[in-house]
DNA sequence: GTCTATAGAAGGATAGAC
DNA sequence: GTCTATCCTTCTATAGAC
């Protein structure tokens, strides 16, 4: 029985960890079932002990993540805030996500492109277009209000916003000296203030 | 005999084309040597009479690229611009990579990372250490002379902007209705004075 | 410059023993 | 839960004819 504080990972859950870190260093494709097993002690076969096929390992990874991510989001959109807080928040949380699940986030910027072309992935593309519609949506909402700038393309502004964000996973490292607090109010500066003296 | 204004392009040229579009498209690993083949016309095994190897043709279209690009680089950082006058140079001179040079750019986006791992492709490890110097350079240098403000941690600016830029390749279409003077011009005025009212 | 034919390596996945 | 053994597919690359 494992202690209540750390609930001790199942075996299952020890190989999705390891294959998580092989394919956000390496990529999936270049990640093979051997290496993974490898990594882990064992034999490839035994893998399928565990998992179906290497494709249903990287769809549990990205599945998981972005449903407990989206609960977040959810949770900022349904609060008080105002657009820019929740622009602000947002970008916040997205920051957390990069540090707490940073090999998911790294798989999902590396190859949620090429994974996207098979239908079983088809609710990345789903989600993306979600993520572009609450972004857009806060940008217009903050453009009305008077609290962001009028003159920008808020669709431009929506892909530099989402991309700087996510693209950060690629050279962050989690328990570095930089928190994600730290990272994500810089970037938050430059966003909002610009660099200019 | 071909045309003064347009070269003829060679057989080889063609093929390393196709390579690029393929290689942008899917990613390096995802493109099979069949893939290029098919879309040429050709048997995979007829493509060995211009390339040693599938490696053989993204580096030679890395290489070439990336050559290209420091030229005008290097221009910029002789010229007598002050340095933010350079960053900004420099940054459109970017975006005109992405326009013209599409699939070698997004090449370098989405596969330099496992690339970089063989010793062959080590000049592009060599080059983004370059890279830094240059933009980390440039940010200090605007910042004694007071034109950036200093309050910023400058490593991570740098960071910033560099993925800022390249990432955009990501969604950018050459031939559509933003010229890459168009996005260049917005991306600075993101940068340089936010997006505050 | 391309084709036919195929070698040789590496990859994902399976069946059944332990 | 892991191992042994192996199948089948896919891939890069080669040799020699046309």
């Amino acid at each position: 029985m494992s202690a209540a504080s750390t609930p001790e990972p199942s075996r299952r859950d020890e190989l999705l960890a390891i294959a998580a870190g092989l394919f956000a260093e390496r990529g999936f494709k270049n990640t093979t079932v051997r290496d993974i097993a490898d990594a882990a002690g064992i034999l490839s076969g035994s893998l399928y002990h565990h998992f179906d096929s290497k494709e249903s390992m990287v769809d549990e990874l990205l599945d998981t993540f972005q449903t407990e991510l989206w609960k977040q989001y959810d949770a900022i959109t349904a609060s008080d805030l105002t657009a820019k807080g929740k622009l602000t928040a947002i970008v916040r949380a997205s920051f957390d996500a990069i540090d707490h699940h940073h090999s998911e986030v790294a798989i999902f910027q590396n190859d949620a492109a090429y994974l996207t072309t098979f239908e079983r992935f088809g609710y990345l593309a789903e989600r993306n277009r979600k993520f572009r519609t609450l972004w857009v949506g806060l940008l217009e909402d903050g453009v009305a209000s008077g609290e962001l700038r009028s003159d920008l393309d808020v669709e431009l502004v929506y892909r530099f916003l989402r991309d700087t964000v996510w693209v950060a996973v690629r050279w962050y490292r989690p328990g570095g000296s930089l928190t994600p607090a730290d990272v994500a109010d810089q970037y938050l500066t430059i966003l909002l203030e610009g660099i200019n003296q």
